[in-house]
RNA sequence: GGGCGAAUGGCGGAACUGGUAGACGCGUUGGACUCAAAAUCCAAUAGUAGCAAUACUGUGAGAGUUCGAUUCUCUCUUUGCCCA
């Protein structure tokens, strides 16, 4: 008998597929779609263990729902704009799109020896022509619904990448690409006017049942609905300013107003211009990053103005106007009121300054004397010391009563207030998709006719210029357009533009005329089920959702308001990570254990310290290279191992040890496979003895299906393996031929999502060659007609006793008197209480 | 500081709507095969006591609800992620 031969069998049925077409999907209205998606990757090299995990579970999801009867889409692409090609395009002197192109080949050839279930032919890539003339046009007609505009903004701004960042790709105060310290810079920018979907973005998560609920958490924070009211502060002092606006969620602690404090970009700032101290101040103010964090963490100064604000509602009250670092001109109208007594901000910067801090609300268990000491008092309590709000209760009631005191004396009003704000899209990069936008000598802009699309890049730029590679392009930049000279918009777009739409592009990969067909969307959107890291839990998904909601914005044809409808994040690959003695990263493959301790190979002095199991990272050293495991293991192999060890949703360890047994496992499957098959050459089987194979073969198929539905794709694998060791001791028995057969073959299918090869090969030596179904569990199967009764007394568990099922409680009792083992719990005891469940149990309550 | 989640053998992890805790795998130990090793096969494997049948303890800690809690409630500890 052969061992089996992964590499012939993968080659085999890989080339097999591709040929017959097996996975071309097309519209069939006779069928349920199923529209599969995984995170498409960005082709950076070579695939490494998280396309792995990430596209197994994609694909034994669509194989099973394929083999379920559903017409399944399951494409893949490429995320190919960005950065990374730039950079190694420059360091070796080489085109980006030759690099580019050059990983894709690299990366699908790799995916296809992974064997999943892909249709190649709706293969796309966001930085080819074909697909981003659509993205240029989709630009233009969300600029002519008044979705996309251009204004001026201070911008995160990362010296080293030259380019600006979103507030989320800053982390920490640094460039989450480059990790150089953040600047802020004032620049022309393009903008997608996400904020104006933000009520419905809130409200479409309600309606994502299928989505973590971890996820649509982060995305709600991150929405940041805040309920407040706008208060316009009267003001007296030597400039000609009479009145500062300030949004604020708790008008209710008015009464302890201290100071007000604005935005060194508030347009009052202009009368403060020529004053140096002051020119110094915002400098000083420049330092800090622009995000919430970064303000959080940053020490608060105020640069105090001679402008006095009144209390609008004890205009006794006259208090000094600073301007302060903590204060952003995005949120509200830049500008706040203090309140150090109830906000740690405040409090913070009113210690600093020496001003007033009073305690205007009191907690529950304290009387009205109660005084904030030495941090703000934030909790819930009741209003004091503020006149006609005393006692009201914080802060449901006191915040609605004293907006609607505001909104009466004419002196503010309520106000929503939303975190999210538009989103940037413009980059100063070459590599990404031009934007289709032209200005005139005087700087007005003109786009450009959809006729000329696309806006293609121009080829040959030299990459090593300083800033953006584009602006030096001047013949590509200045143009005629009906005679008059214009020249292109030098940014591009945000990479995230990019993956915001591809997954409607793979509807109609290859409709020339518009970014999709009507027809097709119709059909296969939204996405059922969407794969992928929950790194991308706010940013990708949130711009997705908005492209969508801007796609159908004023368009009636439209007919999906989310593009995803269940979501699936899984966890992250993880190695040990190892360090030598000049505390070096060292990887997995440069060392070797020596009597229980790691040493560097070949270096007997070079002793290796383990570090904590970390997500594989190149920096780190800790990853394992997917194309050497497969080529020592083969596919099937990885996939069983990738799914077997944790939860998909949790972080794996990657194992060298458990890899390898995964490989042993196939070993004794084949083998157990060459018994079955030289066991159908007998034909002495008895009726009797299948019984217990076919009750197996049903419980193990409703076990497996739940699993697959519920994603506990680790609890499928060790069913696997409850096959192997159930059929195994089975095979010796006595077994009608006809049942081992068609329970044998329904295993096969269960096998063919998790190792699809292998399922193949074997379905194909035994002749199994018609269209496979998922099979059916037979419930009248499972049910044996003897049922193990736990038997309790006094709750613990004492006897199990193997009987007919559907006993009554008495038929039960007098099987437990006749139980010889019962009589030392019961003998001379009296049961007060008896607790039966049908089939399951029973518990009897005793007295000593 | 706020939100969400997690904690089960030496390890990764199972356990349906509260009903036999530890499925399955790794590792370890013993055995078979072998001149030997690897590979393979068989067996054992939560802890304590016992030759054994068996008994007791046991799902981060403590309380509560219940005939019965890994599962539900409260408090705490540790830890992860997200936000501030």
């Amino acid at each position: 008998m052969d061992r089996y031969n992964f590499k012939t069998v993968e080659s085999k049925w890989q080339e097999k597929w591709l040929k017959s077409k097996v996975f071309e999907s097309k519209i069939d209205k006779s069928k349920e779609k199923f529209y599969c998606l995984e995170m498409f990757p960005y082709p950076s090299g070579k695939i490494h263990m998280g396309h792995v995990r990430n596209y197994t579970i994609g694909d034994v999801l669509s194989r099973y729902k394929s083999l379920k009867g559903f017409n399944v889409l399951h494409p893949m692409g490429w995320d190919a704009f960005g950065m990374p090609a730039e950079n190694a395009a420059r360091e070796n002197n080489l085109d980006p799109k030759d690099w580019t192109n050059k990983n894709i080949s690299t990366m699908k050839a790799q995916l296809k020896r992974l064997g999943l279930s892909i249709d190649w032919d709706r293969e796309i890539s966001t930085c080819s022509e074909d697909y981003y003339k659509h993205q240029q046009l989709f630009f233009l007609e969300l600029y002519e619904k008044g979705l996309v505009y251009r204004k001026e903004n201070y911008v995160n701004w990362d010296p080293v990448d030259q380019t600006v960042l979103a507030n989320e790709q800053v982390i920490d105060g640094k460039g989450w690409r480059s990790g150089a310290n953040v600047e802020r810079k004032k620049l022309n920018q393009w903008f997608f006017n996400i904020s104006k979907f933000s009520q419905e973005l809130l409200d479409g998560l309600d309606k994502l049942e299928q989505w973590p609920n971890k996820v649509k958490i982060m995305q709600k924070n991150w929405i940041g609905k805040s309920f407040g009211c706008e208060i316009a502060f009267q003001t007296e002092g030597d400039i000609p300013v009479k009145e500062i606006k300030c949004f604020t969620t708790r008008p209710d602690t008015l009464f302890g107003f201290s100071f007000l404090a604005v935005s060194v970009d508030h347009k009052i700032s202009k009368y403060f211009e020529k004053d140096k101290k002051f020119q110094k101040f915002r400098k000083e103010c420049s330092k800090t990053g622009t995000t919430e964090e970064a303000i959080a963490i940053g020490e608060k100064i105020g640069f105090k103005t001679n402008l006095v604000a009144i209390n609008p509602l004890n205009p006794s009250q006259k208090v000094p106007v600073f301007f302060a670092n903590f204060v952003l001109m995005d949120y509200g109208f830049g500008a706040v009121f203090g309140c150090p007594a109830h906000d740690q901000r405040d409090f913070d910067f009113a210690k600093k300054y020496d001003l007033e801090i009073k305690t205007v609300v009191r907690p529950n268990d304290e009387d009205d004397k109660f005084e904030v000491q030495k941090e703000a008092f934030t909790g819930p309590g009741v209003i004091i010391n503020s006149n006609f709000l005393n006692g009201l209760k914080v802060p449901d009631e006191s915040i609605l009563k004293t907006i609607n005191i505001i909104e009466d004396k004419k002196i503010g009003k309520k106000k929503i207030n939303f975190r999210l704000k538009d989103w940037g899209v413009s980059r100063q990069r070459y590599w990404g998709c031009p934007i289709p936008i032209a200005y005139d000598q005087n700087g007005n802009i003109k786009t450009i006719p959809k006729e000329d699309l696309p806006v293609k890049l121009p080829e040959n730029v030299d990459l090593n210029s300083k800033g953006n590679p584009l602006d030096s392009q001047t013949k590509w930049k200045n143009i005629f357009i009906n005679g008059e000279k214009y020249t292109r918009e030098t940014d591009t777009l945000d990479t995230f533009v990019c993956s915001s739409w591809y997954y409607i592009r793979f509807c109609s990969p290859k409709n020339a005329e518009y970014g999709f067909k009507k027809e097709d969307i119709d059909y296969w959107m939204p996405v059922d089920q969407y794969i992928g890291g929950v790194e991308h839990a706010i940013l990708h998904l949130l711009y997705s959702r908005f492209f969508t909601k801007a796609l159908g914005y004023k368009n009636t044809n439209f007919k999906f308001s989310e593009p995803f409808e269940g979501l699936f994040t899984q966890g992250m690959v993880c190695h040990e990570t190892y360090k030598d003695k000049n505390n070096n990263w060292v990887s997995p493959d440069e060392i070797e254990l020596v009597k229980n301790e790691y040493q560097k190979k070949g270096e007997p002095n070079n002793k290796i310290k383990v570090g904590p199991s970390e997500s594989m990272s190149k920096s780190k050293k800790n990853v394992i290279d997917p194309e050497n495991i497969m080529n020592s293991y083969g596919a099937d192999a990885v996939r069983l191992f990738i799914l077997s060890d944790s939860p998909p949703e949790k972080d794996v360890q990657w194992s060298e040890q458990g890899m390898l047994a995964s490989y042993k496992f196939l070993q004794k499957l084949w083998v157990l496979h060459n018994k079955i098959k030289n066991k159908f050459k007998d034909n002495d089987g008895k009726i009797e003895e299948s019984k217990s194979l076919e009750n197996f073969t049903n419980q193990i198929i409703k076990k497996i299906t739940t699993n697959l539905e519920n994603f506990n794709y680790n609890v499928i694998i060790a069913n696997i393996y409850e096959i192997y060791n159930f059929f195994n001791k089975e095979i010796e028995r006595k077994i009608e031929n006809k049942s081992l057969k068609e329970c044998y073959k329904k295993i096969l299918i269960l096998l063919t999502p998790a190792i699809p090869h292998f399922a193949s090969e074997c379905l194909l030596e035994l002749g199994f060659t018609d269209q496979l179904k998922w099979p059916n569990a037979d419930t009248n199967l499972i049910y044996e007609n003897n049922i193990d009764y736990v038997v309790q007394i006094n709750g613990k568990k004492r006897l199990i006793l193997n009987e007919s099922r559907d006993l009554d409680q008495n038929q039960l009792m007098d099987r437990i008197k006749l139980n010889t083992a019962s009589e030392k719990y019961l003998k001379n005891k009296k049961i007060y209480k008896i607790i039966f469940v049908k089939n399951r149990l029973i518990n009897l309550l005793v007295n000593e």
